[in-house]
DNA sequence: TCCCCAGATTCATCCGATGTATTAGGATGT
DNA sequence: ACATCCTAATACATCGGATGAATCTGGGGA
């Protein structure tokens, strides 16, 4: 194939030559398919797959414009291609999350100010033992994303999140929560809060490597029990009984 | 926008319910489009998103299939993205290398064997101060690509690979010739064999740690010589004159 | 000055035709 | 029986034009 991936490597490469810079809006497609010799369908598709990729935004009756690039961006992209991979890989997307959240959250001990501190507390309040599944499974998101804003580097916290789907965590919550293990999870977070508080770097590292193995060893446990040796991730909302 | 996103999301949603497998092979062009209710162009456009993403491989005169989704293809389609991300975020990206790389080094030291400690030598055989820049970088890449390799995490190796792309490699070890820090790189290369040899866990950590933070200590040094704050990426055959 | 509407611009979607690569299977020759 | 070549069917690649819908722009009216 030639004439569309052309499209797009060009399209890549004013991109990386400064050529086009973010907030930049490309010509019309009937100009740029000239300019690039191809037709209109043709630059579409190429277009198209850009935007999927978060690289250009295309608004209707509008133009066809250069994203910021800013790393969130990057996060939606990256969600979209882990979530297709997490129902083969999971144990080793796990793998690497545990190096990642351990350094995330020691960086964040540093430069965490009072807001920081404020808005991990305000995610904690209210949540208890009774909290309902899908509460639990916004506030763990919740505790997490905020440490990991709280890290100063938006490209990790954009790869933490994708690390962990909404799906994952749904799935782990409801296990966890079939095993009575909500408290003990809660009261980690309460310890890692507290740790940042104090500025224990290396207490709070050793905290969520501990929280973040916990949750690992769980899921490993649950695929062995499984006989396919893979955890069901097509129906989130059933686990086989244990 | 409605139509083709809705194709990429119902294509997205048969693989992850399964209905999709990898290696499988889509209807036909013309057969999807009347399934999923929308034209052949509109279904294109969706198909060649997902295959830019490395979903879809899409085979000229035979059919479309579904990839292995392994996560060696999860790198090209990240290598893509992160390459356009680089011109902007080059610290933020060598900061999270700086967590990964160290912890994937010292999962390395545990798993590597025999055939693991030959090829890291064979990588550095032959490699002195005066090797050419080309084949510094190639040999770096090969370098810490083998450690990756034997942490034994796919996704990492990707992640890893991804994250300090060919050209950035290139622009790092072009400014460390300049500055005659070649002989000081390779030898903090031939340390950190040494200690995988020997399966020092924490030595090995704390050598990558202090060879990857070099690195990033350098880029960061240049990028503040350079009067806008960014490092010129895109000619990467010459530097701006210290 | 403010509001509303028509026209221009731009993307969205579809259709049908033509070109080209690949594959499968039959015809052929040994 | 087997290997080889050729052809037809299949499937993607690309094009150009037509129609529709969303958005923006600028002029006219209150």
């Amino acid at each position: 194939m030639a004439l569309t991936d052309d499209a797009i490597d060009k399209i890549k490469e004013m991109l990386l030559a400064g050529e086009l810079r973010p907030g930049d809006r490309l010509p019309p497609e009937k100009d740029l398919a000239d300019r690039l010799g191809l037709s209109r369908s043709s630059l579409r598709e190429a277009v198209k797959a850009l935007e999927l990729i978060r690289v250009l935004d295309v608004r209707r009756g509008d133009g066809t414009y250069v994203t910021t690039l800013e790393p969130k961006l990057l996060n939606e992209a990256l969600g979209f291609i882990v979530e297709l991979h997490q129902a083969r890989g999971v144990v080793e997307l796990l793998e690497v999350r545990r190096m990642l959240e351990p350094a995330a959250a020691a960086q964040a001990a540093h430069r965490m100010g009072p807001d920081g501190f404020a808005a991990l507390r305000a995610s904690m309040a209210g949540i208890t033992e009774e909290t309902s599944v899908e509460e639990l499974v916004e506030h763990d998101a919740e505790f997490h994303r905020i440490i990991a804003a709280q890290a100063g580097n938006s490209y990790l916290s954009s790869l933490l999140e994708a690390l962990s789907s909404q799906t994952l965590r749904a799935r782990i919550w409801r296990g966890l929560t079939e095993e009575q293990a909500v408290a003990r999870t809660l009261a980690e977070h309460d310890a890692i809060a507290r740790a940042l508080e104090q500025r224990d770097t290396e207490l709070v590292r050793a905290l969520v490597t501990v929280h973040v193995s916990g949750v690992e060893a769980w899921l490993r446990r649950a695929m062995e029990e499984s006989p396919t040796g893979d955890v069901d991730f097509s129906a989130p909302g059933q686990r086989p009984s244990r």
